[in-house]
Order: structure tokens, then C-alpha cells, then sequence
DNA sequence: TAATTATGACGAC
DNA sequence: TCGTCCTAATTAC
């Protein structure tokens, strides 16, 4: 259940472990046969994610879309070179914290976070589940562990390197797709900070926004307005506005709006680097390590329905916004 | 064991 | 605005 920065870093994951080698695609559950079979034995040459997106590239001009929509992940398996552009998160994932514990990074042997920026990158043999789900999985660090590794539940797509495994499960979009759907699908998307300039992104933004009557806190969900922002960072970034998620677009003043837009590049490289929806980084570091131990602790507003506003003390409302759970502070986001 | 939930998006009315 | 699709972890019973 990924927003941008679990796709981008799902991206880096690739441009790792699989582009560059060839890779024997299969679809275990039989539902992306036919795409498999084309992609088998090719190899992979590139990958570009944009908003929620990921586009990966085959020798001979095939590509393969994926979107993970509500409930898609990447499962990696076998020998995982971690990114050295992705610090550690803080914190550990251990097998004590099964709770909120953000599971998108990557592990060692020892179940230590391998994602040090410290010295070269290590190899590591574990699976690593690629989304924001808690999962009993974890370094698994079996020396001999299987391989290929047994396929577990509904598997869409498995791409197989000689060391490393991705599979692919309950995507809302996978499909192959020609150069020209590619940049057709990419071109319609609206900005993503990570994606050509992000001064122009910002342009782009601010005018489609101010122009239009629709209330922000649906515009910002809205992929072809700006890319990548989930109902997570769209509840936290309006409270961090302090606006009003019934505000239309137009009526946002624009130095509110480029706000909005400088906030999503920030928030956006944190969760990339950290694998985490950060959205309390500029709380004191005690309250910080506080609101970050436990996964109800981490938001502004998100997922807190009823209760206080940290910090009015108002009751945090919960409210249906296009079929979509929005929570915001009444008092605080006028 | 069943119900509930989810960080999405589309198409039909 | 609704129904639909995709999957698995968590919670309720």
C-alpha cells in the first residue's frame, strides 16, 4: 500500500538487483502468463518510477507497468544489494516489533537494517517485502535457504535473476506496454518532484490548482494534478498547511499552494530515505523519538479520529471525501 | 473462522 | 456516487 516514496524506492531495489541481468519471468498464479512469457529471458535495462508508478524496461523495446494500488507488494528474496543512497531508518526492525514496524528496507543476516549509507553496500540473502505492511517475514537468513524460493499465496509476476527473486503480488496494474503507452501514461501524469525539474513541477502545480474550484484536499489526491501523494501524506500535508481540505484549489492563496508543493519534495525524500510517512520531522527530537516508537503515534492526523489535536486539543474529524477516509483538525485547518 | 481493513483507481450510471 | 477489482494481515467472534 504504497505512495511515491515506497515506489521509488521499489525502483532503486531494481535498478540494484535486476537491471542490467537477464531474468526468467513467470506467473505463478497463471494471471500474467501471456506477459510473462514475452519478458522471459530478456533482460531488463531500465526503470523509472513516477508517482505510484513503476515503469521497467526490457531489451527490445517491451515494458512492464506495475501499480501496486491498495494492497500490491514486491517480495525480494535471495541476494539483496541495498541501495548506499538509502540511510537506515532509525531504529531496528527486530522480531519484537512486529507492530508498525515499516518493513520496505532491507535486512542483513542478523536482522540488522543493511541499508547503512557507512561503507560499500552488502549483499544480504533475505526476503524483503517491498510496501508498509508488517509481515512475519524478516531475515530469515536461512544459509540454505531454497532456491528458487517456494512461491508463497497469489504471485502475479516472478522476475528471477540468478541471485535475486521479485515477486509480484495483488498489483492493481500490471501489463506490458510500447515505448509510445509509456510516455503517454508518464505524460499525463501530473508532477513528481524526483521526475525532470521540480522548479517546473512546481509551476505546473500551482496553476492547475489555482485554477480549479475543486477543494485541495482532493486535488492533492488527484495523480494528474501532482503524483505520488496517497491518502496519508494528503491528510498530514493539509495539517501541516494548516488549510482547510474543503478550500478550493483556486481560493488557496499561491504562496500556500507552492508551500504545499516545497513540503511534498521535502516529505517525499524522507520517506524515500527513511521508508517511512514521516510527517512529524520538525517536532523536538524527544518528542519525535516518542511519536515514532509506536505506529499510532506517528501522524499529525491521520488514522486519529476523535482524538486530541496535538496541538489544540480538539477532537480530530473523520470525514468521507470521495469514498475516501480523510481526517483533519477543525479548529487548527481553517 | 469470519469479518474487517487498507497508504488506489477505474468505469458505469 | 456507486460498484468493482486486486490480496493478506489483523481483529472480532
Amino acid at each position: 500500500m504504497p505512495e511515491g516514496h515506497s515506489v521509488h524506492r521499489i525502483a532503486r531495489q531494481f535498478d540494484r538487483n535486476i537491471v542490467g541481468r537477464p531474468v526468467r519471468a513467470s506467473s505463478p498464479q497463471g494471471r500474467f502468463a501471456e506477459g510473462a512469457a514475452v519478458l522471459d529471458g530478456r533482460e531488463a535495462v531500465e526503470v523509472r518510477a513516477v508517482g505510484k508508478q513503476m515503469f521497467l524496461a526490457f531489451e527490445n523495446e517491451v515494458w512492464l507497468r506495475v501499480h501496486l494500488g491498495m494492497y500490491g507488494a514486491w517480495d525480494f528474496a535471495g541476494e539483496i544489494l541495498a541501495d548506499p543512497t538509502i540511510a537506515s531508518a532509525n531504529g531496528r526492525m527486530g522480531q519484537t516489533n512486529q507492530r508498525g514496524t515499516d518493513i520496505d528496507r532491507v535486512y542483513d543476516d542478523a536482522g540488522e537494517n543493511s541499508l547503512s549509507s557507512i561503507g560499500a553496500p552488502r549483499r544480504s540473502r533475505v526476503r524483503v517485502r517491498m510496501s508498509e505492511q508488517t509481515t512475519g517475514l524478516g531475515a530469515d537468513g536461512e544459509a540454505e535457504a531454497e532456491w528458487p524460493p517456494p512461491v508463497v499465496g497469489q504471485v502475479r509476476l516472478r522476475l528471477l535473476t540468478d541471485v535475486t527473486c521479485a515477486d509480484l503480488r495483488g498489483p492493481t496494474a500490471c501489463q506490458l506496454q510500447t515505448p509510445d503507452e509509456v510516455l503517454a501514461a508518464i505524460t499525463k501524469l501530473g508532477p513528481d518532484p524526483l521526475v525532470g525539474d521540480p522548479a517546473e513541477g512546481e509551476e505546473r502545480f500551482v496553476a492547475v490548482v489555482r485554477r480549479k474550484p475543486t477543494p485541495i484536499g482532493l486535488l492533492l489526491m488527484d495523480q494528474n494534478v501532482v503524483s505520488g501523494i496517497g491518502n496519508v501524506y494528503r491528510a498530514e500535508m493539509l495539517f501541516r498547511a494548516r488549510l482547510n481540505p474543503h478550500t478550493p484549489g483556486r481560493d488557496v492563496l499561491e504562496e500556500v499552494v507552492r508551500g504545499l508543493w516545497r513540503d511534498w519534495v521535502r516529505l517525499l525524500a524522507i520517506g524515500i530515505e527513511t521508508g517511512q510517512m514521516m510527517t512529524m520531522d520538525d517536532l523536538d527530537p524527544e518528542a519525535y523519538r516518542r511519536a515514532m516508537a509506536s505506529r499510532d503515534d506517528r501522524h499529525w492526523v491521520y488514522h486519529r479520529a476523535g482524538l486530541p489535536c496535538r496541538v489544540c486539543g480538539t477532537a480530530i474529524v473523520l470525514e468521507e471525501m470521495a469514498a475516501r477516509k480523510l481526517y483533519w483538525c477543525p479548529n487548527c485547518q481553517r
